[in-house]
DNA sequence: CGTGGGACCTGAACGC
DNA sequence: TGCGTTCAGGTCCCAC
């Protein structure tokens, strides 16, 4: 579920509580979101350690613990939140990080897809991921969108070209833009690929001040909605009339994933 | 190099 | 009510 902006609201809603708490003991519930690692491993070293910062690198949530890293992805389903108990009455929780103060750093993942890895430094995300989207200017695009005949649309989601893009959001870039989905990148012109950068960054710092996309199992870390799910322009709107040119919004597969547009706003 | 398919998983929504 | 199907914010791996 969670893409850019619905990790950064994680990041945001836990700094406050995370940072300069002491770390416990982990408890696996679900041996298989430790990524190789045993747990054993894990509590050899984390426990009595400061928690130091959290933040976002595309999707993924890094967490300072003493000399090394907690990193966390929620994929398609996961929630990390701050809970008096390690497992409360929510059954997906797959991993719990004690915390002082009768505190636990939970991870629920109703899907298990998502990930808690423990790693001495970070440069092994640099090898995965592109350029933060929200550093970027617009006209850094155009060099940006440049050298593949793939679809625009499947050149978003590739996380080497831009960090933190999903589908629902590159679905909304294209329509802001008004570029169909399909258009291979090489075939741009310049002003389409500023044009592209500049709704990117747009939708996702809006996505942003909306705390986030609740479609189904997102949630703030407080538990609450996002709001950005009721800003949509095109995603999840087949069958339905664009809100510009009063047209059919459809819905295509491209590269395995549901792509929505509006074939008479989008060129 | 690029793409298509499948794998990894569970739950919600929908059709009959 | 119940069963079967389909779909889902992501990423990785393999065959072609």
């Amino acid at each position: 579920m969670p893409e850019l902006p619905e990790v950064e609201t994680v990041v945001r809603g836990l700094a406050p509580q995370l940072s300069g708490a002491i770390a416990g003991e982990a408890i696996a519930q679900w041996p298989g979101v430790l990524d190789g690692w045993s747990l054993a491993e894990m509590n050899a070293c984390i426990p009595g350690q400061v928690v130091e910062s959290i933040h976002r690198r595309g999707k993924y949530i890094c967490i300072k613990v003493g000399p090394g890293y907690l990193v966390v992805h929620l994929r398609m389903t996961g929630r990390l939140y701050i809970s008096d108990q390690p497992n409360g009455d929510d059954k997906w929780v797959r991993f719990s990080l004690g915390l002082d103060q009768n505190r636990w750093l939970a991870f629920s993942d109703a899907r298990k897809f998502g990930r808690v890895t423990a790693v001495d430094d970070l440069n092994y995300l640099e090898t995965k991921l592109g350029p933060e989207p929200l550093t970027l200017k617009p006209t850094d695009f155009k060099k940006i969108l440049q050298g593949s005949r793939r679809a625009v649309k499947t050149f978003l989601l590739d996380q080497k070209r831009i960090a933190g893009v999903g589908n629902i959001y590159a679905d909304e870039a294209l329509f802001r833009a008004k570029i169909l989905p399909t258009r291979p990148v090489d075939e741009l012109s310049d002003r389409e690929r500023t044009a592209l950068g500049k709704e990117v960054i747009a939708v996702l710092s809006q996505a942003i001040n909306y705390e986030g996309a609740t479609i189904s199992w997102y949630r703030k870390p407080d538990g609450s909605q996002g709001e950005s799910q009721k800003h949509f322009t095109v995603y999840g709107k087949g069958g339905q009339a664009c809100e510009v040119c009063s047209g059919m919004i459809e819905k295509m597969v491209l590269g395995q994933r549901g792509t929505h547009y509006c074939p008479r706003c989008q060129k």
